[in-house]
DNA sequence: CGGCGAATTGTTACCGGTAACATTGCGCGG
DNA sequence: CCGCGCAATGTTACCGGTAACAATTCGCCG
């Protein structure tokens, strides 16, 4: 009975008991509806809803985790949040593990260092994360994330099937130049070691082999910064008689810092080389020239790798699609075929 | 006493009884070690600490959670993570977090939804947040957070002092401007009731008015779409005869799609009008022109919010500062004074 | 109509810390 | 040499759920 003694508000939240004892039922019974468990008779299941309801009954999530060793939470290790792609990632993580009833604890760790990486995984685990999600890291990061915390599920977004959608994402961009009259194409990759830029390295060149051909290939680190310090080499083996006549970007911003870099050294895209770009920012459309480029279903790549690490069934993302905007054009001499 | 049952690791994992039993002291004894309280004979906790070691103890958070009624976690309320600004923001809270030695739990919310944004700050609630941090809400929707959570400390980035920084800001930005020879300057800005959105605009105003003039002002939505959908309305205003000579664009993401959207109208940035951003992206070097902008100490900010939500004493963060680039030159008939 | 198994609900103990309070030991002033 | 007060440590109960097990009810079959 609530004494009249301070504010407006509930001075103590409600708990189970109360809520059992509103409902005229045991402890056990509000549990077993809060957890959707079977064998509870309809009337019951309402009258303890109502008295739930009635007294704004929430779950207190620790005494949960405490009783049940879970704490439905997922742990996200991300690395740079100026990159547009994790940032997304994470968001995409975010929706879906609530759409999984779960939680999301983010970490973030400096992808370079495998330390810190594994450091970030132990904060993860401290906190009592049910599974962790590694997003975007190098492989042997991952490795060692899978090593030392055997005892949790340890899924990447951009392992297994996500591997896989990368890849054919790549694939497609090699694809949409050979099929504008590309016949010399070049990848300005991710860092190497990252899984992400690996499938994307791999899809570019089974596509080139697919084709009879290969192509050269350089290393950036993501960032438009980096990808603009390359481009006085990749304008160099541009303009050599056999040089390539396009490049796929692993991601979009390095398509940008390289148009810029190819520009500033006379350049011109696509009038002389075509750029393909990775992640479909939403931005690309607004770069000059605009940027064509491949967008990933992310939103299901993060569904998929929630239920992977619940051990639900998975359900397979939809596939990449290139989006063609101005970056990317017939080359130099098939403009008029 | 382990019986050899299973694995090679601690099929257990160690509690403060353990640890207690290990030293030779009570439990209570274990989790004054743990919590850094006083009067502990320096001797029994070099034995407290030593057992915890040896038997790689690690708090249990719902434990204590249960016990405390604190849970150690703020939560961060975010809308849209393709947004620079608010990914980075999220990622600089981390960090702050950390260092406080506090953790993050992240909810994403529809800015445009005040109800969608109490709805996420519920679920906050119900993981037991111990404060709530609202990246760039509308103010109706931080005044209903702060009505339907009252016994939490509700902080927004960009209220109070924040406010402040983003409105010398965007003064910076008029003065870096007027200094370049600008006299009608224009603002497009983030939607009014952003608190952010308004912070800029304030400033905008203020520096004008400081200067004795005012100037027009169009309201985005802060993405490059929006942006160039206003362009041509904008350009028209500047081939006025009186229009403005130079725009103040409230993020980066704006300034990027004005450009675009001017330059489709017959503009050409900065020769027949000077745009500047806001945000300093790391891609904004890239653009072209390449975006003169402006920074704001985020991570700074990041620090004095987590220490205000904390009610601990705050350090105040670094003024902002212009980088200047190529978007924002001399006006028209200035170029050679 | 007794008996049996499934459906439904209740009882009890426990998860792993910590707050509150109790207790012990010791230095020191009078 | 006693008593006081603080330093150092221990005891106990409790936080708010849930697992495990027990008990009761009920429909239906032989």
């Amino acid at each position: 009975t609530d004494s009249s003694r301070s504010g407006r508000t509930d001075p103590v939240r409600a708990g189970v008991r109360q809520v059992a004892e509103r409902a005229g039922v045991s402890t056990q019974t509000v549990s077993r509806v809060i957890n959707d468990h079977p064998h509870i008779r309809p009337e019951t299941r309402e009258r303890v809803l109502a008295a739930m309801a009635e007294l704004d009954y929430r779950v207190n999530n620790a005494a949960r985790t405490l009783g049940t060793r879970t704490t439905r939470t997922l742990g996200v290790i991300a690395s740079d949040a100026t990159l547009y792609g994790p940032a997304v990632g994470i968001a995409a993580l975010e929706t879906a593990a609530r759409a999984a009833d779960r939680w999301i604890a983010t970490a973030y760790a400096d992808a370079e260092d495998t330390a810190s990486v594994v450091e970030a995984a132990g904060r993860l685990r401290a906190q009592g994360v049910d599974g962790i999600i590694v997003l975007a890291p190098h492989e042997r990061s991952l490795d060692a994330v899978v090593a030392a915390h055997a005892d949790v599920p340890v899924e990447a977004l951009h392992a297994g099937e996500g591997y896989q959608r990368q890849r054919e994402g790549a694939a497609l961009a090699v694809a949409h130049l050979w099929e504008l009259g590309h016949r010399r194409i070049a990848h300005l990759a991710g860092p190497a070691d990252w899984l992400e830029a690996r499938a994307r390295i791999d899809g570019v060149r089974e596509a080139l082999a697919a084709r009879g051909t290969t192509g050269p290939m350089w290393a950036g680190d993501w960032t438009a910064v980096t990808a603009a310090a390359l481009a006085p080499d990749i304008a160099a083996a541009i303009t050599r008689a056999d040089g390539p006549s396009a490049v796929v970007a692993a991601n979009d911003q390095m398509a940008l810092g390289l148009i810029a870099g190819l520009r500033e050294a006379g350049l011109d895209v696509p009038g002389d080389v075509s750029v393909i770009g990775f992640d479909d920012n939403p931005d690309a459309a607004f770069y000059r020239p605009s940027l064509t480029t491949v967008r990933i279903d992310l939103a299901g790549e993060a569904r998929r790798v929630v239920a992977a690490v619940l051990g639900a069934p998975v359900v397979p993302s939809a596939p990449p699609v290139v989006v063609p905007r101005a970056s990317a054009a017939a080359p130099r001499g098939m403009q008029h075929p």
